[in-house]
This record gives C-alpha cells, structure tokens and sequence, in this order.
DNA sequence: GCCGTTTTCGGCCCGACTGTTTTCAGTCG
C-alpha cells in the first residue's frame, strides 16, 4: 500500500467526520493525510523498521492516527473507516470532486433523497429535486450541474506533473534493462501537454529475444493491473493508477520516423504527410518512402530534413504555425529547462506552507537556484493565517538574518522578500502601501469571488494590477485543471494593462495550475509582457514542478528574454516598478 | 486527534464569499 492510498483513506475519514459534526478531528485527520502525501519515505516501510513509534514521529501523527494507519498495513482495512462508510454508504471522493460540494451537503442530499454518488447526484439534479430542499435554491441546483459537467469534460485525462514521476520510473526501468538499447516516452507526454491520456513508450532492442524479454517484463510490471494484449512489436497495458501504457519495439533503422509518429500531434503529422506527398515521398511510423525505397528514419533530425524543416522541440508540434517557422528556419529559441535562476512564489509554514524559510533555502542550493522570493499569503485569507502588516515585517527580519548568514558562508543564494497580496472583491489589496513598499517584489492574486461576472472581475484585477506596488500578478485565470475553470476573466485584456502597466504576468508551474496556460503565454510574449515561471510551493520538493512551468513556456513559444526569472536578480529587480 | 520556548490540558475555526436566507450555514484550500 502506497503512501497516497493511505493518504486518501485519511481524507476520506476527515470528510465522513465533518459530515456528522465532528469538532476538530477532520483537520487532524486531514492534515495527516497531508503530510503523508508529502512524505518521501514509504509508510509502510516507516512501520517495518520503526513500528508504532516510527508513525507517530511523522509530524501531525499521533497515537490515534498511528494506530489506524498500523490496523490498515497489518489487516488492510481500518474499522473505523468501514464503521463510518456503513453509516453514510456514499461515494465521497466522487461527491467531493464536484466544485462547491462538501461533506454537509452530501450528508443531507443522502439522508434526504438517497444520493450516494455521482450519477445520482446528477440524476436528483436533473429532476430538479434538489431546489426543493430547504436551503436549497436554483442556483445551488445549476451550480451542481456545472462542477458535474466539468468533470465529465475533463474525465480520464491525467495532470502531467502528477504522472510524471511513475512514466519516468517506468521509462528507466525498461531503459536499463539488458538488452534494451533506447527507449524513449513519445505521446503527449513528450509534448509536456498539461494534461495526457496514455501512455507509448518507444524501444529499441539488441535482439529479436532481447525483445520478447522486454515484453515479459513489461506486462509484469507491479504497476500493471490489466494486459490488453502482449505481441512481439506492441503490448498495451492498463496501470493500477487508471492510465493505460503501450510498450513498442522499434526496428533501430526506424527509431526516429516511430518517435516522430507517436509524438505527434495528429494536427502537425497530417501536414507533414502532405508535404512528403508534395515531394513525391511517403511518411509512416517506419521512415520516409520513395516508391518502396526507405531514404530516412534512423532519427528525426533527418526526417524532418528530409521534408525541408528544421528538427522542432515536441512542445512546438501542435500545427500552431510551427511547421512554417521551421520550413523558414524562424523557429523560437524557446526557454530551456535549465535556465531558470530564481523561483518568485513560494508559501512557507509562516502561512500554509508546510517548510520553513531555511528548508526551501537548503532545497534551492541543491537546484542551483540563486534567488528565491518568499510569497506568503496575506490577512484576508483567513483560512491560511494569512500575514498582516506585522507579520510581513516580522518575516522580512528573519529574512534578513538568513541573507546575513548566506553572506557570510559565501552562498550565491538571495532570499527575496515579497507576498501574495490577496485581491479583494473590489480591487483593493488587503495590503497597506507602505508595507508593500518594504518588500523587494509584490505579488497579487484572487482566491475568492471566483463567480464574478467577466466585466467585475476583469475590472477588480485591473485595479489591482494598477496598483503602483503591484509587480507581478500570480495565477492569472485561477483555473485548478480537472477540478475548477477559469473565472471569467477577459485574459487579453489582462495582457493589455499588464503591457500598460509593466506588470509581469506569471506562468504558474504548479501541476494542476499551469496558468497562464500556454496559449495565453504566447499571447503576452506576442504582445511584449514579461512573465515569471514559479513553482508555487508549498513543500520544498514542489519546488521540481519548475520543470511543468516552463514546459508551458516552451509550449507557449516563450524564449528565455521573456522570464524575469531567467535573468540575474539585479536585473530582475531593477525591471520592477518600484 | 494533534500539539507544546504559552507544554499534558486547552486551544485549534481564522474571513470572504455565495446562496440561501432575514441572520446564517457551507465551501474554499
């Protein structure tokens, strides 16, 4: 049992405790599973070596949670759990996917009209029976059958950030195994789209036995919960975690027209196919054909060359104007994987964070940052004990004491102070101006409101943005992939004022935000709007999502004189307004 | 149920916002 089934069984203790009312337990039960998911060692393995007093060292564990987490790795289920799942047989996780649903609400819609899950609850709200419960209203009614519909559109897909981990030990595993010469993830994957489907990864052999090895040991992955078939060029698997995985073995003369194919996109090989077939050639996933004469398809290089284009990044390949780029050797010199130098947004246990400034500090070092700026949430933001102005200040002097102690051991890193100043619902911040003045970069976003009209929040965020402190404006559309849309906002208009008031815009990096999304970074690039790519932290290992951040960039045609965060802190600084 | 430079009990849930109400419950993260 993983770290994240655990975590999840906790969570969904929490909500059935909230459901009956319980004080204080949900958030002790939720914060467990919080920690748990964060954690880098296995659980399970914390109570083989260390028993009982192993769990209860975790942080935010204690006896009684220890004890539930000890029952499930020794009998694989927990009674308490299953005494409370009797109680409220509903599918919680389902239920509480749904945008402004909760452990109250699915209480009283399964005591009062019997829904138990998603397909009930979209029934009774179909059949209008839940407007006609008291405190239930219309609007409560359609705003159910919007977070539904949402979710349908999104079902099935999986976040990249969130997969990456398990396709990456999947692609080595194969990678190294004896008789394995390559083997590389194609797909959407090797696009870094936001969000993928399935799985292909591409391999090459030593030999034909070499290859029925391979094979064997691909559908007897422990991660594999269902082979859908096995054969000797192709098998396809379904994994554990819901996402189904192809393995292909690739003759070697082939490797790069395959790995050209299974890229894709569709959009960009349908047009590429028309311009072999201009030049009288033939385009497959085993090379580039005359007649029945393979010419190329060792590598991509000359396959693309062979069609008269330059080799592009995957991220590039979306028939969104790359093919002409490279046909008229323009492509961008998009940003590069290593060149951030800074993060701009990172939240520590000041507000709700789970690491200290000195944690994400000793993080940073290892990556190879040389800036960091501290963004913590602001007052209004009550749920997350956002800082007031004596907070702030408090923080800048610890901040100063670590600056002086990184002087003095001769480190590159610079710990910058700034905030997440929370918008509020009539554009002002909940910042006094001459404590924003104090930080060396001002950050502002939404987190409530999120149902304005596109009018009141477009204007509300260009107040703020106007604000002669504002620097940077994080997560620009609010979108949470798979879970909540954007709010309504007119993002070109954003771009324009950001253009009039030199306000960057920021790429958020963290997996499930990606905005803005790549689209709308080409937009502001386009338009001559800096940007920042930042992890959005809130544990020092979320600082690897930088890595989703500027794939979107890249995506989104973004070169590295587009990001602040690209450049050395003095210039950054030096370009913000005050 | 967890936590502790306020330490073994007594705090912890804080505020904005929405949608339902006419004074408030529930969600957000």
């Amino acid at each position: 049992m993983d770290n994240k089934e655990i975590a999840k069984i906790l969570y969904e203790i929490s909500e059935y405790l909230s459901m009956e009312d319980v004080p204080f337990k949900p958030r002790a039960y939720e914060r467990a599973a919080m920690a748990i998911e964060e954690l880098e060692n296995r659980v399970e393995d914390i109570y083989k070596k260390e028993g009982l007093e192993g769990l209860i060292n975790i942080p935010t564990v204690g006896k009684g949670i220890a004890e539930r987490i000890k029952e499930l790795i020794r009998t694989g289920k927990i009674r308490y759990y299953e005494q409370l799942k009797k109680k409220t047989p509903v599918k919680v996780d389902e239920l509480t996917a749904v945008e402004g649903v909760g452990p109250k609400i699915i209480k009283r819609l399964y005591k009062e009209i019997g829904v138990k899950n998603l397909i009930d609850l979209e029934k009774a709200a179909m059949a209008g029976k839940i407007r006609k419960l008291e405190g239930f209203g219309q609007k409560s009614e359609e705003n159910i059958l919007r977070g539904i519909n949402f979710l349908k559109s999104s079902g099935g897909r999986f976040v990249l950030g969130f997969i990456m981990p398990e396709v990456r030990e999947i692609e080595k595993r194969i990678g190294d195994f004896p008789g394995v010469k390559k083997a590389i993830i194609a797909g959407s994957i090797r696009r870094m789209k936001e969000t993928i489907g399935d799985g292909d990864l591409l391999v090459t052999v030593s030999s034909p036995r070499a290859g029925q090895k391979i094979m064997e040991i691909f559908v007897n992955m422990p991660e594999v919960m269902h082979v859908y078939s096995q054969g000797p060029t192709k098998s396809s698997v379904r994994l554990k975690n819901g996402m189904d995985f192809d393995l292909r073995v690739v003759p070697e003369e082939s490797f790069g027209a395959a790995l050209q194919y299974f890229t894709g996109s569709k959009d960009h090989n349908i047009e590429l196919r028309k311009i072999a077939i201009k030049k009288g050639l033939k385009l497959n996933e085993y090379g580039v054909f005359r007649g029945k004469k393979m010419i190329v398809g060792k590598n991509e290089e000359e396959v693309y060359k062979i069609l008269g284009l330059k080799w592009m990044e995957p991220e590039l390949r979306e028939n969104a104007g790359e093919i002409e780029a490279a046909q008229n050797n323009r492509l961008p010199k998009i940003i590069g994987y290593n060149d951030l130098q800074g993060d701009l947004q990172i939240q520590t246990n000041w507000t709700d964070g789970s690491n200290s400034i000195e944690d994400y500090v000793e993080e940073a070092i290892k990556l190879g940052l040389e800036y960091i700026l501290i963004t913590d949430h602001t007052k209004s933001l009550a749920m997350t004990h956002g800082l007031d102005e004596r907070g702030l200040a408090r923080q800048g002097r610890e901040i100063d004491k670590i600056n002086s102690k990184l002087k003095a051991q001769n480190s590159k890193l610079r710990v910058l102070k700034g905030a997440e100043v929370n918008i509020l619902k009539d554009g002002r911040l909940d910042i006094k101006d001459d404590t924003l003045h104090k930080l060396d970069v001002v950050a502002i976003a939404v987190h409530s409101g999120f149902k304005m009209s596109k009018r009141d929040i477009t204007e509300r965020i260009i107040k703020a943005m106007k604000n002669p402190h504002t620097d940077i404006l994080f997560h620009p559309t609010g979108r949470l992939i798979n879970q909540r849309p954007p709010y309504e906002v007119d993002v070109e208009k954003i771009i324009r004022v950001a253009k009039e008031t030199k306000t960057v815009l920021e790429v958020n990096a963290y997996p499930n935000r990606l905005d803005l999304k790549d689209e709308y970074a080409r937009m502001a690039k386009n338009m001559g709007v800096k940007l920042s790519i930042d992890s959005d932290a809130h544990h020092v290992s979320h600082l690897h999502f930088l890595e989703f951040g500027i794939a979107q960039a890249r995506r989104g045609w973004v070169e590295k004189k587009d990001v602040i965060n690209a450049w050395p802190v003095e210039k950054m600084l030096k370009m913000l307004k005050h």
